[in-house]
Formats: structure tokens, C-alpha cells, sequence
DNA sequence: GTGAACATGTAAAGAGTTACATGATTAG
DNA sequence: CTAATCATGTAACTCTTTACATGTTCAC
């Protein structure tokens, strides 16, 4: 459990239908909490209303179709304990770092520059919205929400420092220098050109 | 493919075998890159082998059994190609953030600061190791390398940072003020109070 | 009147984890 | 001799997405 719990948790800050849901995950999400498709969604609405944590407080069956869940008692009762549980750490899969890993001196630098760029214009669209988010006069955001918030934004900033700082070094080709006392890059370059000039032979 | 393509990135470091892969994954991907399971691994290399990407280069097959893997031309090829693809932005999943999102007035801030307390040591923890990976006499990290693992200690460090602030607001209760135009805390304390209150009666 | 946004839902496929099963070697 | 580490693999399960299917309402 743990995308059911996020549902209750989106249900305990208003009554919402699958498609506010999915919504709220669209853009709050967008890069700092979670995501969810509707596959996922409905559901688990029909699930948790099923085992009782929510149920049904509108229904429009003519017309545009609409269902609007709210927590029951014991859907109330289930968020606050996992709010309670300590959080796992969280799981980062950063294919820009994954790949960046296994750069090596035959490939183009520029390529790796141009990764880092749209990261760059991504990271900062983000940061721009989470910076306003707060004074956008419309959305709610708790005080607890706020310590989040803060978070994303420190996060963000010190994300757009790195990459600025990276392609400085990767322009200038001044890189920090790693560790190899195994000479494990000249090792990797010999395989692989190797590999490549077989590639005519038998490949 | 992604997983598959992560398998031939470690790879490409140098020849090995489903466990030292999974080994790999798990020091460095401790909380920075990635993670995988044998679940995962093995079946995912007998198809990479099939496919022609990967070949065994050693097998015991007697005695303690074991397979080195190493790419083939066309694994080298594949592998490169996808480098070269603009890395898709990483999707962050914080159930610390959610948590601490969906936090109110009625639930004891002292169990959020746990939460923030124990996430605190194993950052902590993080950085310390990212720190001295680069320097620790042994393990091979290349300059382009390096550069991810700058990434690392910025980010930890700003999230160490973020932290410790936030324990503070906590503690001397001076949460950042959020957005409220709509006066939705007191109706979700007051949703939630109801509810609570009818535990008793019909649940 | 038409395109965007609102709205719900299912089925099949894909991705990945957990648990299980097995055995060898090494360090203390 | 025994526990830790090395090492491979499968099966069942869970979780999630993608693609499909359908229809309404609102704004221009």
C-alpha cells in the first residue's frame, strides 16, 4: 500500500473524483512528488471504496458521469497511521546521472552539454512554478505544504548550480578529476575500440 | 528499455557477472542512482544474450558456477546510442514530502520531526560516503563520473540544509505561512473531526 | 460546430520485486 | 565448523502504464 494511501491522503484535502486526482498528481507531481494514470486510479477508488475507506458522497450517473469519494472514519483512521510510519527513503532514477556515469572520451562531449541544457530548461521552468505556487492566490497550500515547498525549491536551485558549474567544466574540458588506480579508462577505451573494429568482421 | 540498458552501462565498466552488476548497483545507487533485484537481473541478461548484445566471456560451470558477461560490437552500439538520447526527467517519489504535505493542526508535529530526524542520519550517512568514494584509493570513478558525484554531494547537502531548517520551524512552531484563499484547513479539520466523531456511532 | 477539457472505465502488456531453492568457498 | 559471502536462477505476484472505448459540456 502506498498509492492507495497517496488517494487518501489527496481525498483528506477535499472530496475529489478520479480525474481531480490525477490532476492534482499532474502538477504537483510534476517532478517533486509522484505520478499516477488513470489505469491506476480507478481502480483503486473502486478498491478503497470496496474496503470501506472511502465512499460515494455524489454521484451523477446522467449526464456528465461524476463521482465524487470522501474518506469514511476508518479511511481517516488509515491516512493518520501511515502518516505515522516512518517514510522510506526515497528512490531517485536519474537516467541524465546514469548516463553521465558512462560517459567516455570517444563520444561527444557536446551531446552530454545538450542533456544538460534541457535539463537546465526543465529544472528551471519547475522552479519557476514552485516559487510562484505559493502566491498564486488561488491554490491551497498548508503551512506543512510550505515546508515542502522550501524543499523543492533548495532542491531545484541547488540542481541549476550543478548543472551550470557542469557544463562550464565540460565546455572549458576542465573536469574534475575521478579516481582510476587501475587504469580502468584506458582498459574500457581498448575494449571498446576493439569492439568497434570487429564490428565489419563478424558483427 | 532502460533496465536492459543500465545492465550494459555497467558493463561497459567492465566484464561482469548478475551479482557483482547487482552489487554494483547497490552502493552507488544508495539513494543516487538506481536499484535492481536479482529478480531482475539474471532473467534480464539471458536475454541480452540472446539478443546478441551480451556474450559470456568465462563460465565455471563446475565448482562455485559463474558467468562473466562482456558486450558484444552491437551491445557497445546499442549502448552508445541510447547515451545519446535525451534522458527522460527523473520522477521523484518522497513519500516524505507527501507526508509531510498531507500533515494537520490535529496530528503531533513531534512524529513529522522523527520522520525529519531519521531522514536527517541517512543523508547524513550518504554524504559522508559520497564524499570519500572519490578518494577512498580503490573504486574506479571516472571524470565524467566525478561530475555525478558532485551532483550527489550538492543536492545532499542541500537537502541536509532544508532539514534542519525545517526541524527548527517545527520545533518553535514557525511554520512558513502557506495559501489559504478558500479557508480549506479549517474545513478539512472540521471534515475530519466529524468524521472522527461518528467512529464510535456506525463504523 | 468544433476542439479542448471534463469524466469514467477496462484489458492487455510490461516492469520489477519477493520469496524460494540451491550450492560453493572463504575467513575466523 | 560455521557464518558470511559468493553465485545463479525461477515462479508467483504486484504494481503500473498504455491503449482503447465512450460520452458530455464548455468556450470560442
Amino acid at each position: 500500500m502506498s498509492i492507495e494511501h497517496s488517494i487518501l491522503a489527496i481525498l483528506s484535502y477535499w472530496p475529489s473524483t478520479g480525474y481531480d486526482i490525477k490532476a492534482e498528481f499532474e502538477h504537483k507531481a510534476a517532478g517533486l512528488y509522484w505520478g499516477m494514470s488513470y489505469g491506476s486510479i480507478y481502480p483503486k477508488l473502486k478498491k478503497l471504496e470496496e474496503q470501506g475507506y472511502i465512499y460515494t458522497i455524489n454521484e451523477e450517473e446522467t449526464g456528465r458521469r461524476k463521482k465524487q469519494y470522501e474518506l469514511t472514519p476508518k479511511g481517516w483512521r488509515e491516512l493518520e497511521k501511515w502518516l505515522t510510519l516512518t517514510p522510506a527513503y526515497p528512490v531517485v532514477r536519474d537516467e541524465l546521472l546514469m548516463k553521465m556515469s558512462t560517459w567516455h572520451e570517444d563520444m561527444d562531449a557536446q551531446v552530454l552539454i545538450d542533456h544538460l541544457l534541457k535539463r537546465k530548461e526543465t529544472t528551471g521552468d519547475l522552479l519557476e512554478f514552485v516559487k510562484n505556487w505559493p502566491t498564486n492566490g488561488t491554490s491551497y497550500i498548508s503551512d506543512y505544504g510550505m515546508l515542502a515547498i522550501r524543499y523543492g525549491e533548495t532542491r531545484l536551485e541547488a540542481e541549476l548550480n550543478w548543472i551550470e558549474e557542469s557544463i562550464q567544466a565540460l565546455q572549458k574540458n576542465q573536469l574534475p578529476q575521478g579516481q582510476d588506480p587501475q587504469d580502468m579508462t584506458k582498459k574500457l577505451l581498448a575494449r571498446r575500440r576493439a569492439a568497434v573494429q570487429q564490428e565489419g568482421v563478424n558483427d
